[in-house]
RNA sequence: GGGGACGUAGCUCAAUUGGGAGAGCGCCGCGUUUGCAACGCGGAGGUCGCCGGUUCGAUCCCGGUCGUCUCCA
């Protein structure tokens, strides 16, 4: 099972993925480092990236020197996402979707001696990784001759295995200080290992010395850093794979056994080698990624995150596909990861079984669209089978992929079992042409740099928030910004775009966790400000709004006072949201965990995993169940703990969301107890009344219920009320009890009205064809009939027409009919005339004429339209006459 | 954020130069049968997503809008 090599070596460094992540956290601890969590693989507050990319990710405002310094060294086993090279993945030993990077921080602490040293004394010591230090070389940034001399002289690694490398290989962010951006940057330090057997060296460690501010082009653009940082990254897959003597990351103690299960779901064998071995990779690979996507409540969608998870389980899904494997497999897999990664993350078991209903439904759903390009694909080759062509055009595979999202990949597989190829240069084409039309910048991804409001900090470390006890307090400003600019003043009343404040204190609350911010009014001795929204911006908050009156100044002492009737709604659709959670997972089971919320004033919505519509009954016990805790009237308290004691009280929290060490706990009676940091009622009566006003689909297994509280509820209620009475009123129900027996019974009327219509028309008719008929002119054996209807309609006419063709032939009829400005043509020939030649759209068109219209059909029915009723008679007339010369000519 | 498509009966989908809205399955009734997707006949069920425009006339063309799918970022 394990690669080639020398075996006596081997067997002193053989160690475990869960006991190498164990000894690295450990060792760096020993340096003073703060052991801290991985961060969340989807960082919400993050707009920059889509996945956490890297282990420097989480303390980028530490980088930065935003927000307080609770400690300046930590370390991390940082779990990532990239597809920046998702094709090589499984092709190559090293390249993964999803993977784990440890990594040991300094935030203007420790500096390169100590990291340089610290790598090696990890690398080489016995106690730690015990590697042969014959076997490690170096590579260093060409102009950074520190780095050279710790390495060279204090290290003791000799000249030969110490490269200089440019500023591609060895500067973060590569070729920064030619191309930017701007911002920190520093030359880096890799490391090496050339294990025994192996033809060259993996790099198994980056160190990174952020020492550098870049200001514009060279030169002279690379300013030192009053504060300089280390942000080092180590290949967990990579460097066990190292430790193992194993050839590929993918043959190391924790990808291995998913290959393996990855071949049981397609129902192959998995050998290193085999074939399909590079396919069974990926898939581990994917499904891995996938997992931990969805574990932290990002599901397949159609846009962002939610995006490249379905791309990531398609691809996978494909690759089984291609193996012969044409249902729903990959959910299996779930188990067998959470089992492997049990260890850095427990959590994981607790969501198996949610994980594998998102996978599987995806897969399910993916294998139905497949269907259908497949169908559409067979069309295709049909056609191309008549024309005698060998290959599927580019545009035909472009568009599979592009409306159906049929991978070129599988078009491929499927024209091969048809002998035929695919276009895959004109498709390449038009992949690169809808790119380059359907980019945009939407997504350009802000560097790292301080905001205007950072520099508020020097005077004020964040705004302490008093909101969850009063909606009104005294508090100093400590910023302006107005037009994304720090000011001292503002003077200007009735400025155009939102003007933000900032408080040393304040009552207002930011916008999160989904409650909405508060709005209000900033006063002073002489000034207003309005308050039209709150934010938070790291430890800030941040009230926008405009000036109202008077001049506003740092340092002035405003009174600020919260919109207290909307914060007191906010508050009762908050605290109705946790007992909506409750009366969820009542009603519905465990399963049924909140993926998200929204609450304002008096109205919440609310999204949580369920896989299907909820049907009436369960709304009403949903809706039960809330007012039943409301009219209990429970007792609400907050109490600030732990993070691991309030998860050990059985406190409900999110997956995938990051909280702090500290955090805060809501509880409501015995029944519900939330992790929340939004404002609430004292108690569960002062909700009123909650009533659910919508239950929606918002995507594949997540439901969202909209309901009211307090004043809306009840104006809800009102307003129904409201709409039967005057239902009722319409359609003259005596009372609204009735309104359903009275409407039914007037659908009734209507429907039994309009047969008896069609039976009365069908009976004048019958007297009126035989009227037709005899007043018919004959033209050389042609009955015609021309007659001028009142109030005809087009589907009148036709059945007409039908009727006497059926009764006489040869036969041609012209009907028209006006009214208000509008005129109506039909003619229409029996077989033998238009097997004559003739055709009933020249003689309709020949007729409309005069009526100034034109008109159209098939040449045994046509229809025009004109304007000029008045001259109806005439056209009609002309018409026979037209008729007439056409059946002499025939003759 | 942008590109491509789709939206027609309860469901799955047809319908070409713009001119009479269809099939299969399901449903109801009658009949024939009583064995695994039975058969025959009859019937009900449609604002052709919504709004506007072009046209004598729009399910069809154009614009907008909503919903669904899909690709790119």
């Amino acid at each position: 099972m394990v690669a080639g090599g020398d075996a006596g070596e081997r067997v002193g460094i053989s160690m475990k993925t869960d006991e190498l992540r164990e000894k690295y956290l450990s060792f760096f601890e020993s340096k003073g480092c703060v052991r801290r969590p991985s961060d969340v693989l989807v960082p919400r507050g993050d707009k920059s990236v889509l996945f956490t990319p890297a282990g420097m990710n989480q303390f980028k405002n530490q980088f930065l020197g935003i927000g307080k310094l609770e400690f300046s060294r930590a370390t991390t086993c940082q779990k990532c996402l990239r597809t920046g090279d998702i094709d090589n993945v499984g092709n190559t030993a090293y390249h993964h979707t999803f993977f784990e990077m440890l990594g040991n921080f300094s935030f203007g602490d420790y500096f390169k001696k100590e990291a340089i040293h610290w790598a090696w004394e990890f690398l080489t010591t016995k106690k730690w990784l015990g590697l042969d230090p014959a076997r490690l070389s170096v590579t260093v940034y060409q102009d950074d001759d520190e780095a050279y001399n710790i390495w060279h002289d204090e290290v003791k690694v000799p000249a030969e295995r110490i490269r200089r490398e440019g500023e591609g290989e060895n500067f973060w962010p590569a070729s920064a200080p030619s191309n930017g951006p701007d911002g920190v940057c520093g030359p880096c330090s890799e490391i090496y290992y050339h294990a025994p057997g192996a033809k060259g060296s993996v790099e198994i460690w980056n160190l990174v010395f952020t020492q550098f501010n870049r200001v514009g082009d060279p030169p002279d653009n690379l300013r030192p850093l009053p504060k300089k940082n280390i942000d080092t990254g180590m290949g967990l897959e990579r460097t066990a794979a190292v430790l193992q003597g194993v050839e590929s990351n993918f043959e190391n103690d924790v990808l291995r056994p998913l290959c393996v299960a990855a071949a049981e779901a397609v129902g192959v064998d998995y050998s290193y080698s085999a074939p399909h071995g590079r396919a069974l990779r990926r898939i581990a690979d994917h499904a891995r990624a996938v997992t931990f996507c969805i574990h932290e409540n990002v599901v397949p969608d159609n846009e962002m995150q939610g995006y490249v998870v379905r791309q990531l389980l398609r691809r996978a899904v494909l690759e089984g596909y291609l193996l012969g494997r044409e249902d729903a497999f990959l959910y299996r897999l779930v188990p067998q990861i959470a089992q492997v990664m049990q260890a850095p993350y427990p959590e994981l078991r607790e969501t198996v079984e949610r994980v594998q209903f998102v996978i599987k439904a995806e897969e399910e759903y993916f294998l139905r669209t497949v269907g259908k390009g497949v169908r559409k694909l067979e069309k295709v080759i049909e056609t191309l089978r008549k024309d005698g062509k060998n290959a599927v055009s580019g545009d035909d595979a472009f568009d599979l992929h592009q409306t159906d999202g049929f991978l070129v990949e599988l078009t491929e597989a499927i024209a091969a079992k048809n002998n035929l190829s695919v276009d895959r240069i004109r498709f390449r084409e038009l992949m690169a042409g809808h790119k380059k039309t359907s980019g945009s910048d939407a997504f350009s991804g802000e560097v790292m740099q301080a905001g205007p409001i950072e520099a508020i900090r020097e005077s004020c470390a964040s705004t302490e928030f008093l909101g969850y006890e009063t909606t009104q307090a005294d508090g100093e400003v400590v910023g302006i910004i107005a037009e994304n600019r720090l000011v001292d003043s503002l003077n200007e009343v009735g400025h155009d775009s939102p003007v933000a404040v900032v408080l040393n204190r304040s009552p207002f609350y930011g916008e999160a966790g989904g409650q909405v911010g508060d709005t209000g009014v900033l006063e002073g001795a002489d000034c207003e400000f309005r308050v039209l929204d709150t934010q938070r911006h790291t430890g800030f908050i941040v009230h926008r709004g405009h000036l109202r009156r008077g001049r506003l100044t740092v340092g002035m002492v405003l009174n600020a006072r919260v919109d207290a009737e909307r914060r007191a709604g906010i508050r009762r659709a908050h605290s109705a949201t946790h007992l909506l959670h409750h009366a969820l997972q009542k009603t519905l089971g465990s399963h049924a965990m909140q993926r998200g919320s929204k609450v304002e004033e008096d109205t919440l919505r609310f999204d949580f995993s369920h896989p299907k519509a909820i049907s009436r009954e369960q709304l009403i016990e949903i809706e039960n169940r809330m007012n039943a805790r409301v009219a209990e009237g429970a007792t609400v308290t907050a109490q600030i703990m732990d993070l691991d004691d309030a998860k050990k009280s059985g406190a409900t929290a999110l997956f995938g969301e990051k909280y702090p060490d500290r955090v805060r706990v809501v509880s409501m009676g015995e029944f519900s107890r939330e992790l929340c940091g939004g404002t609430h009622l004292s108690n569960t009566g002062q909700v009123g009344l909650c009533k659910i006003v919508g239950e929606e689909s918002v995507a594949a297994g997540t439901r969202r219920i909209t309901a009211l509280t307090g004043t809306k509820a009840l104006e809800k209620v009102r307003h129904d009320e409201q709409l039967l009475v005057e239902l009722a009123q319409i359609v003259k129900a005596p009372r609204v009890d009735e309104l359903t027996q009275r409407v039914t019974s007037l659908v009734e009327e209507v429907r039994t009205l309009k047969q008896n219509l069609q039976k009365a028309n069908a009976k004048a008719a019958v007297g009126l064809l035989d009227e037709l008929l005899a007043k018919a002119v004959d033209v050389g054996g042609v009955k015609v009939v021309v007659h001028h209807g009142t109030d005809w309609d087009a589907d009148t006419m036709r059945a007409h027409v039908d009727q006497l063709r059926a009764k006489v032939a040869p036969l041609a009829v012209l009907f028209g009919s006006g009214s208000e400005g509008k005129v109506l043509l039909i003619s229409a020939l029996s077989k033998e005339l238009v097997d004559r030649g003739l055709s009933a759209v020249d003689w309709v068109k020949a007729a409309a004429k005069f009526v100034g219209g034109g008109g159209g059909g098939r040449p045994d029915l046509a229809q025009a339209g004109g304007k000029s009723p008045e001259k109806l008679a005439q056209a009609l007339s002309e018409g026979l006459e037209f008729l007439k010369g056409k059946l002499s000519a025939g003759k």
